[in-house]
DNA sequence: AAATTAAGTAAAACATGTTTGACATTACTT
DNA sequence: AAGTAATGTCAAACATGTTTTACTTAATTT
């Protein structure tokens, strides 16, 4: 699955660590999913959704991806 | 996390086995998801609202329920 | 150029999601 | 009323997501 989340991101000027405490995970956390290492549960797509103000469906791209 | 599942699904005439086979899980994680036991992951939220002809955004309410 | 901030990465532990197999109960069908 | 389909539930095993701690590299600021 990939996702937009870094350009949003960097969009409104915010470091990873800024968007992990936002959604109240750990930077890693974020990284991982930036880099596609593994999709975030789909408490904190909504969450990520919510902060960089958009909806889970534009925020992620339905594809197999994955690994 | 609450989500309008089972309502969509018996407009559709489906079981919670016809839905999981659509879905490639098994009869008890549609259960499970359909009670609150717990959320999907992001990819079979995915698959439900495609095969529920929905969005992910509109087939759960963002509210923190889950137990 | 040195210092600081941001990003990448990794292993172990822990939490949550999913399967398997099985059995119980409720709702339909005949 | 008996038979069948659908739903609910449970425990153990397994898979995936998240945290913690720690270290490295890249980018930005002073």
């Amino acid at each position: 699955m990939q996702n937009t989340i870094a350009v949003r991101r960097k969009q409104r000027k915010l470091s990873q660590a800024d968007l992990a405490a936002l959604t109240a995970v750990t930077r890693q956390t974020i990284n991982a999913i930036e880099n596609d290492k593994y999709d975030p549960s789909l408490s904190l797509a909504f969450k990520l959704a919510t902060v960089l103000e958009t909806t889970v469906d534009k925020l992620f791209n339905q594809g197999e991806d994955h690994q």
